[in-house]
DNA sequence: ATGTCACCTGGTAGGTGA
């Protein structure tokens, strides 16, 4: 079984690359984070005509999330409940005998702002909810966008970024209290490549200076991480013309 | 280099967010 995560950074403007990512990598479920899309314009036609399930939760310019399946998925919840929330920024659903969640987390901007508070309480309802969905459902899943790099291993110049916006000792504090839950970060289960990223800056030739940050992720509850083959970052759709700022990350499972 | 990209409003650019 193969789950993967992807920042389209606008689904309207990604959605050929999607596709064909899709029918490359025939991944069982993918999640997508900033769709910019309106449920009424979610082209789940195109997706139904590849084969592919779709559920999704959007809204206006902003944000947006996707669960694709090719199986059905079952139980699907948008948002996290009992968090107002007028951001769509979650979706789960159970696939395959699987509880899969993929989370657009909120930027935050900068230290100390409004933004950041946002994202603070943003975390702290996270993980209560994913706290109660992982004893409802013990193979879980946790992947998307978490705009936290978790450690200076994850930031091409932890120097210049000490402090700053995705690796503040708050936000990493809330990544450890996700991984507190019982969580483990599968890319980092195995061996990696030194410098690996999963977002690069669209300014400044970030991605050919292999200037980036790990910020998106894919947790694993216990059961689920006896079952980790494997997990990657695929560069290669950043290579693309008029590529997203993201790359997709994938997880293998036996 | 505050250097790009995507979206909006409302206009043939400027503001916001990332």
């Amino acid at each position: 079984m193969k789950l993967a995560t992807w920042n389209v950074n606008s689904l309207a403007v990604r959605l050929p690359q999607v596709l064909a990512w899709m029918s490359e990598h025939r991944p069982d479920v993918l999640v997508l984070q900033e769709t910019k899309l309106t449920d009424d314009k979610f082209p789940h036609a195109e997706f139904d005509a590849a084969g592919w399930r779709a559920c999704w939760h959007g809204q206006k310019t902003y944000n947006g999330v996707a669960l694709l399946s090719r199986s059905a998925a079952a139980d699907v919840v948008r948002n996290i409940p009992a968090h107002g929330d007028e951001q769509a920024r979650v979706i789960a659903a159970t696939v395959d005998g699987v509880r899969a969640i993929g989370a657009y987390f909120p930027n935050g901007q900068e230290p100390g702002s409004d933004k950041f508070a946002y994202k603070m309480r943003w975390l702290d309802a996270l993980r209560e909810w994913v706290r109660a969905e992982m004893a409802a459902h013990p193979q879980l899943v946790l992947m998307g966008d978490f705009n936290i790099a978790p450690e200076d291993r994850d930031v091409y110049d932890p120097v210049a970024w000490a402090g700053q916006i995705h690796c503040t000792p708050e936000e990493r504090a809330q990544f450890q209290a996700l991984v507190g839950l019982g969580l483990h970060d599968a890319f980092r289960l195995f061996e990696q490549p030194p410098k690996s990223w999963s977002w690069w800056d669209y300014r400044n030739l970030a991605f050919r200076k292999n200037q980036g940050l790990r910020i998106d992720h894919i947790l694993v509850s216990d059961p689920v991480r006896t079952r980790v083959t494997a997990c990657s970052i695929d560069k290669a759709p950043r290579k693309n013309e008029r590529p997203s700022d993201h790359a997709p990350v994938v997880v293998t499972l036996s």
